[in-house]
DNA sequence: GGACCCCAAACTGCATGCAATTGGAGCGCG
DNA sequence: CGCGCTCCAATTGCATGCAGTTTGGGGTCC
């Protein structure tokens, strides 16, 4: 019996979901890296809009995570501190995990066929760009997410899988994608043959070394951006806004 | 030790925050029940910012699954089935067990001295009203998400608390909270012990049992909606809209 | 040469206006 | 009495305009 009957998809076709889905396939696929800027008459000229529908854009996509927005400021693509990325990952094996425990024994033979066939696809594109590898990889987790027919699981864990898309592009070194196909196939199996227990085991430590292997060390330096190294210095300060440094003359 | 260091908490004081906050916590308190209208105007109005501002919040709160956004229709608060309902609960499970785990043997003594000073304020509003009861409750569980210092962790526990509350409207009886206070103490006790098992069985029972509590029964009639019992019914439809029913000469 | 200041360009925050869609009242018909 | 039709008020979808804020670059003074 499948998991679930089916239901619809929400997320319509306004403008503004379209801007929202083609900003978020660039922001995984690494077209915009983090911190790129996001100006709202650029976005709008580019996709035929408004600035107000750009706008709106950027706050569904802020909503996300994948976007910050700082108040009379451009919007820039989301730059997670290592800590952040650690943590989306940690949430995401809970998530998952979740997922394929509803799942396990629960596929048709055509959802099992769907996943080995997409599974095909990442194999297929393993000569290509990283970006593309990366995506699909993603895919296959979303899919296996929509299979439960939970639409609340499957956003959630769109969002965090998108997250953690981010912190690839910030931590990653570039990775070898055939283990984590390999790992995708044993989970198909697992949840085929309904073991449970296995096929959640088997999920964890799937996303347990792809964190691994992205979210290289701590390096505490390579927290990419001064305003983060130097945020534990500011908490004292009482607004919201870092102190505007005064010229630091450093004297010892 | 601190639960981590303390960091700067998201949504800024626009206007479309601060009615974002307001319509929350009035979908939270029931004064905003599932499937009440919210015209972009009449909210406007209400908070003196243009329709505008007002459209982005609905924006927001959609994001968030709190409001439902079909195009050209009228935003509503969102009614979701009791089957998504139990989703939401066994989503938010996962959550707070790893929130307590991240949190067992960590939390300071203030902290620990403010989530006493929480239960204690539960306790005195048990003469009150459900609503602000429930209030409270949930505070409590985003209180505990708040001292992981994951940004993400508090986002999602919050997402998924307040849609909890939803459910609460739709498909509670009049429940008493007194167990919920005591449940809410062991875990207290529990974090300060610093038992992580333990700490993570009586979450995840305090939460099971509030969702049974809650979600009396799959009753399967008490889904409120037409189109929800009619929704499989209508898988074969190629458009996204369920089909304009066409008069439905109900002969046999 | 470098620190400081000031101003214009760029950008965001928000309100308003107009066209398109909806849904419901009213009305005619079987 | 119920069913279907038409039409209009209510409401959304979106673009544009204006005001306030930030940015960054050139000129000035040390």
């Amino acid at each position: 019996m499948a998991a679930r009957a089916s239901s619809k998809t929400s997320e319509s076709s306004d403008k503004v979901s379209v801007i929202c889905r083609a900003l978020r396939r660039a922001i995984i696929e690494q077209a915009l890296e983090p911190g790129a800027k996001l100006p709202e008459d650029a976005l709008g000229e580019r996709f035929g809009v408004s600035r107000t529908i750009a706008r709106h854009a950027l706050g569904q996509l802020a909503a996300e995570g994948l976007v910050e927005l700082r108040r009379n400021r451009i919007a820039v693509v989301a730059t997670p501190s290592w800590q952040e990325a650690r943590d989306a990952f940690d949430i995401r094996i809970e998530l998952e995990r979740l997922v394929v425990r509803q799942l396990a024994g629960k596929l048709t033979k055509a959802q099992i066929a769907e996943l080995n066939a997409h599974v095909d696809a990442e194999d297929r594109a393993r000569g290509g760009t990283d970006a593309v590898s990366i995506r699909l990889a993603t895919e296959f987790h979303i899919l296996l997410a929509h299979m439960t027919n939970s639409p609340i699981l499957v956003r959630y864990v769109s969002e965090v899988a998108y997250r953690c898309c981010l912190t690839l592009s910030l931590y990653s070194r570039p990775h070898s994608t055939e283990c984590a196909i390999n790992e995708h196939r044993a989970i198909i199996s697992a949840l085929a043959k309904g073991d449970e227990a296995k096929v959640m085991d088997l999920m964890h430590h799937h996303l347990d070394s792809v964190a691994n292997r992205a979210l290289v060390a701590p390096t505490p330096q390579r927290g990419r951006d001064l305003l983060d190294i130097l945020a534990p210095y500011a908490d004292e300060v009482t607004s919201n806004r870092v102190v505007k440094l005064p010229k630091v003359a450093r004297r010892g």
